[in-house]
DNA sequence: GCTTAAATTATACACTTGCATAATTGCGAG
DNA sequence: CTCGCAATTATGCAAGTGTATAATTTAAGC
């Protein structure tokens, strides 16, 4: 009559992703040392023996999670891709005004995304991540910059262009950073202006009303 | 004939400092995770008990590492400011090409920063910490960006240098945090020339050579 | 419906953690 | 020189940590 758990059996993939997902939610929480063993299980409502069968160590789903949350941070930020005009300078101004402004502004995602940073000088891995997705956002950038650019009339040639996403990727970040840990700072709209005026200013051109 | 450890005794402002620089090479090396009593203890070439001594709580540390770390990081970008050019623009120039290169740029620097940042959405004393410190940093900027502006015979109404301030503020942070990150991505030179025409751009100036 | 392999729970273990408390030692005051 | 007290070390402890392993349960295949 020993009253055992019922559980219910979930695909690997299932599995693996609250797994991570609860990974995610702790260090959100509490930071890197509330994701213990224990809590993630709780959280993911499973008993912490399941971790071990997923991931060999909880180092391996710490790594997991990381890299999950840097897809997924990319990743919000080109979903809405699609969604913008065709227009290039209209594009590249949605693109900057997206970039910070809630939803892509938000502590949680600072939070977490202050946790991998921390993790990039010293664990090679975190590091291949942090570059290639730092690369894939900035190309896209310079992308849209050219694009805008030769829609204005300008010159854009490849260092020009270069140099121009590596400092707008900058300004980006920084106004996100900012945006997300001091919400009450900064009102929307002025957000969006600060950040459009910045790019126009940067590029010497004017984006439509 | 027990041999006890032989130690010294240092006055109380020596061992806080001791220790609190103890704690953010842990910080700085392992994360916060590896900032554990018995490693701090160890590093300051100090027993644990001594610790619980000067700090109630290992939170209490904490806390005092962070702010000590705010502070020397807003007081390494102050203390070149004596050493630049009267000249306004000249002024700004080196200021700005001084944030984005080494000593200021520095893996070390960028992690303890990370690790800091992570704090501040959920300590409400770490975020009064970041608001002072980010509102110091960027007065100065905008102190700055206003004389440059006047030198060059342009308006300089506060609405445009605070919306100027918080542009070159993220730039510079963005900037510098790449660099952190991926030392090996950007040369020197390179980090500089890009800094300073981004601010050339924005200002809608030229810096003297 | 059995059988069976895999998914999941349960338990145990060795080790680390922060903290408390007792034992000593350095060092200035007299 | 020695006395006394605060600074420091040493030791212990209960709780929490990651991981290993055995015991069970689910659900799919026949």
């Amino acid at each position: 009559m020993t009253s055992r758990r019922a559980y219910k059996r979930e695909g690997e993939e299932a599995r693996r992703a609250a797994l991570i997902a609860a990974t995610l939610d702790c260090i959100a929480e509490g930071g890197p040392q509330a994701a213990t063993v224990r809590a993630i299980a709780l959280r993911a409502g499973v008993t912490q023996g399941l971790i071990r069968h997923y991931f060999a160590t909880k180092e391996d789903l710490i790594a997991a999670a990381h890299e999950t949350l840097m897809s997924s941070l990319t990743a919000a930020s080109a979903a809405r891709l699609d969604e913008l005009p065709a227009d290039a300078l209209a594009r590249l101004a949605g693109f900057v005004a997206n970039a910070v402004t809630p939803p892509v502004v938000d502590p949680r995602a600072m939070s977490l995304w202050a946790a991998s940073m921390q993790l990039v000088p010293r664990d090679s891995a975190m590091r291949a991540v942090h570059e290639t997705t730092y690369l894939a956002f900035r190309d896209r950038l310079e992308q849209m910059i050219a694009a805008a650019l030769q829609a204005a009339g300008k010159p854009a040639d490849p260092a020009t262009t270069r140099r121009l996403a590596i400092a707008g990727n900058a300004l980006l970040d920084g106004l996100w950073i900012e945006a997300s840990l001091l919400p009450d700072h900064f009102a929307k709209d002025d957000m969006t202006s600060i950040a459009t005026k910045a790019f126009e200013s940067l590029l010497d051109l004017k984006f439509p009303e």
